[in-house]
DNA sequence: CCTCGTAGGTGTACGACGTACGCCTACAAG
DNA sequence: CTTGTAGGCGTACGTCGTACACCTACGAGG
């Protein structure tokens, strides 16, 4: 009976969105998603408990976003595996600020749950059961997670690896001679290259 | 010829790694660490720039009590790849709440550069050499990280798996059976699991 | 032994943060 | 038209990182 709400939870998220994109992590605040709204900052609070909660409405939105409908079905099933995490990975790419937060909201995301839903038919198909299962979902998830976080945080074509690739030479030998090399590694490659290993490790 | 230093960057880092240790990362504050040390807030800014940094001396105080002495030549390059992952796990799992810390702190620690050199020693010796090197050290990173963050944020055996169990059965039937057999997954099985299946792949 | 400059250590203060609390008010049901 | 519920807002508190100005302990040069 009393006053309708003005905002969706989905409006809400997209304006935190349009902040983190726009600013980054660092300038994610109750504040400044209120300013984007227009409205007070405690306003936000008839819709979210405290700002985990709204973290994990971003990450709801973002998540979401991410196809999960099963992979075209004549392919293998690692082929298979890799188109869903290409999109898992092409989604996160287009907001990188929201992958820190999906580290510590994954948990409590319906749109992890489904994809993993997803990831686990194929893996079932593939004939994996039991523990296996459990492992082989859990190392993909992890894979995932390290490489999209190493990919946004110190990238290959990065200052650390220019940094490394002029370390003392007696002590570092290789790791100078590996930087070199890889500055010629892109981020695909980097990434799906790791995936595959991962995948070749499963058959 | 002015008046001395009193403390070291070894003695700040340990006194933020007893606080991180004893109430967690959340705790962790410019003036907390200056009580641990009975000196005041100001008084660590003549040590370190800012709180980053302070952060990163943590991370290499802990980085460095990492063993990175050649693993035992006898034995397979996969279990020797296993042995240094081991060591570094077992490091970090002294100290859970450095661990999101070292996502961030990774590119500038002289800890996971001697680390790293050690494992491309490994590679180099199994007759990986140019981009193939560079995919299996970064894959290895990736998974590294993100294995650990899972065990310490999201463990099989917490309440996330738990909740997954119950999920609605006709939307998620494989991720609640799933669940169901992670209970009788330990964190040591997932671990090396994954890992064992990282390094299958790269044979 | 006595300066004296350098750098260690401190206290205060500022702006930003998350958020508890209490108030006003717009609205839909009666 | 009344009325209760919940939306929205302003203020305020405690915490954070840290800029700045100030004392002061100390070792080198006289």
């Amino acid at each position: 009976m009393p006053r309708p709400r003005s905002l969706s939870p989905d409006r809400l998220a997209a304006a935190a969105l349009a902040v983190l994109d726009r600013d980054g992590l660092a300038a994610l605040s109750m504040r400044a998603v209120a300013a984007e709204l227009g409205m007070s900052t405690m306003a936000l609070y008839r819709y979210v408990r405290d700002r985990e909660e709204l973290e994990l409405l971003v990450v709801e939105l973002v998540l979401a976003g991410v196809d999960t409908a099963p992979p075209p079905a004549g392919l293998p099933w690692r082929e298979r595996i890799e188109v869903l995490v290409r999109r898992m990975r092409d989604t996160l790419s287009a907001h990188p600020s929201v992958v820190p937060l999906t580290v510590s909201h994954r948990h409590h995301s319906l749109g992890v749950l489904r994809w993993s839903e997803t990831v686990l038919t194929v893996l079932a198909g593939a004939g994996f059961e039991g523990g296996r299962r459990v492992v082989a979902l859990r190392a993909l998830i992890a894979y995932v997670n390290g490489a999209l976080q190493l990919e946004h945080l110190g990238a290959l074509s990065g200052a650390g690896t220019a940094a490394i690739s002029d370390l003392p030479a007696d002590e570092f030998p290789l790791m100078a001679a590996t930087a070199r090399d890889a500055r010629r590694v892109d981020a695909e490659r980097e990434f799906f290259g790791g995936l595959a290993v991962l995948l070749r490790g499963l058959e």
